[in-house]
DNA sequence: AAGCCTTTGAAGTTT
DNA sequence: AAACTTCAAAGGCTT
């Protein structure tokens, strides 16, 4: 991510990490100091995350006393300490950082009634005690833009799909143990589960050991691996290549990696994956076009996502997989160390078993796999995005009759729930919400475009001029309208935001995934004419 | 049908 | 070395 570089490497002293660096975009020249200390609080939690399990992978002693998580060496990977009801895998189902009006929700109940929300208790803004649950980043004062898709709303009504109350657990007649490795299951239910045959479209149940979860992501049947002795035992303990057990034929394996291929490939669904290809013919030439692909191992962030996805859904009755991710990118944030250096460690270990699986295997390999990659942003010509962006940004004010949204407009949603939010924070009357004569207002389409600027990097954009000093007050105002008072401040003052206890700091904490359209420094704004 | 969006992280490439 | 890029998952949405 540019943007991340960037400003990491201009405020961190490049020790990129990734999740934190935009933490400080919305810094206040006040509060530097503190959240000064906090960004390297964070740099230093996560890198110490990250050094505790590629230590260990090193030394080959366990966790060599950073942590005490992973003592236990049960097979059941991911044995990590308990939790309580409200912990791990379910706590997200309670805001874990209620909001200082008692609420669920970060809006006051007055602004939930301004933007016909029910109002109080019960019933959190879109996303009952999931994301929505924690704070907004402090300087917003405003929800999330995506709790205001009208969609959502519409949805409100919706049924969860996991009704069992937290502290219910669904699993009874497990042992607590296998409740954990049950809890893992319940997400990939979500999703349709293929035969075994077809297991390159695997539930994935990442929080399963991963001698059967990442196996069948590769194509490896777990039943070679099922019995091991020593693979599951030794998932908490890095995987040794003693521990691995031998790698499936050659002849195996490139039929998996065929099969993986096929089910993977874009535009063919899960469900088609491993019917018979109705013409030798097509799939001989897709074969040939598309050369058998082993995917990348998951990383810490995208196992997580996969075993939480399902849940946001449900609770957020969003569906929408990119408003999901922000929802899960701020929840990843929220995690506390120990939760997310299992997902560190489960994906170190993902990347092991890659690498046992297919040694001369490079993520090299992907690139450019089936031509599919689209010409991206970056790789377009400046005429495709600088040259055009001014006309692309008067063509946003055009209105599109047949939409609801601004059709110029890539985030179209966002922009008008963003005008939703500015306007229930503002306390204003509401502009008409998402009706097809909804435009993004101007404001909005500076952010978005600043956004745009900001994520496309693209140095030629006049929208991504030299940063000035005027350019977050001018997006603070827009994001926080002159009637309305002073944002907080962003960072309180001596706190840590990956301190849980500090209800507030979850909120700067996950700044980064905070609205695209919030602002980021070294971009003006600039009005579009 | 192909690509976008959106997230973080790993690993690759480029400067 | 730092910056930048690609790709992992996901599914609604747009073109």
């Amino acid at each position: 991510m540019p943007h991340a570089h960037s400003s990491s490497a201009a405020s961190s002293g490049g020790d990129d990490l990734g999740s934190t660096d935009e933490v400080k975009v919305f810094k206040d020249e006040g509060d530097g100091e503190d959240e000064k200390r906090s960004s390297e609080n964070l740099l230093e939690e996560k890198s110490s995350l990250i050094d505790w399990t590629e230590s260990e992978e090193k030394s080959g002693e366990p966790y060599p006393g950073k942590l005490s998580v992973k003592s236990d060496l049960s097979p059941v990977f991911g044995k990590f300490e308990p939790h309580p009801a409200t912990g791990f895998n379910m706590g997200y189902l309670m805001a874990p950082y209620p909001y200082p009006n008692g609420g669920a929700h970060p809006l006051p109940v007055s602004m939930t009634g301004k933007m016909g929300l029910p109002a109080g208790g019960g019933l959190s803004l879109f996303c009952p005690g999931g994301e929505l649950g924690q704070p907004p980043p402090a300087h917003m004062g405003i929800p999330p833009p995506y709790q205001l898709d009208s969609k959502l709303a519409a949805g409100l009504a919706r049924t969860p799909m996991y009704p069992f109350p937290g502290g219910t657990y669904p699993y009874p007649m497990l042992s607590p143990e296998m409740s954990q490795v049950a809890a893992s299951w319940h997400t990939p239910t979500m999703y349709p589960i293929s035969s075994a045959a077809s297991g390159f479209r695997s539930p994935y149940p990442t929080s399963l050991p991963i001698s059967s979860s990442s196996l069948s992501r590769y194509g490896i049947p777990s039943e070679l691996y099922r019995f091991s002795p020593t693979l599951g035992g030794g998932l908490g303990l890095g995987l040794g290549p003693a521990l691995v057990p031998p790698p499936p034929s050659k002849s195996d394996l490139d039929s998996h990696h065929s099969r993986y291929a096929r089910s993977l490939e874009k535009g063919s669904s899960s469900s088609s994956s491993d019917k018979p290809s109705d013409s030798s013919a097509n799939s001989n030439n897709k074969e040939q076009n598309k050369k058998p692909h082993i995917k990348k191992p998951l990383n810490a962030f995208m196992l997580y996502m996969k075993e939480m996805r399902a849940k946001v859904v449900a609770e957020c009755t969003l569906k929408e997989s990119a408003a999901i991710n922000q929802i899960l990118g701020r929840r990843w944030h929220s995690l506390s160390r120990e939760e997310q250096a299992k997902y560190y460690e489960k994906a170190r270990q993902e990347r092991q078993l890659h690498m046992q699986l297919y040694p001369g295997w490079s993520a090299r390999d992907n690139y450019g796999y089936g031509s599919k990659k689209k010409k991206r942003k970056k790789d377009r010509s400046p005429a495709e995005l600088g040259g055009n962006n001014l006309k692309k940004c008067r063509a946003r004010y055009g209105l599109d009759q047949q939409s609801q949204w601004c059709k110029p407009c890539r985030r179209k949603k966002k922009c008008v729930r963003y005008m939703e939010a500015l306007a229930a924070a503002s306390g204003t009357v509401p502009m008409p919400m998402a009706t097809p004569q909804s435009p993004c207002s101007e404001e909005d389409v500076k952010l978005e475009e600043m956004s745009d600027a900001s994520s496309d990097g693209d140095a030629d954009t006049p929208l991504n001029s030299a940063s000035s000093p005027g350019a977050l007050s001018a997006l603070s105002s827009l994001a926080s309208p002159a009637s309305e008072p002073a944002p907080a401040p962003r960072h309180p003052v001596g706190t840590n935001p990956r301190d849980a206890n500090n209800p507030l700091s979850v909120g700067q904490l996950t700044s980064q995934s905070w609205p695209r359209a919030a602002p980021r420094p070294g971009h003006e704004v600039i009005s579009v004419s």
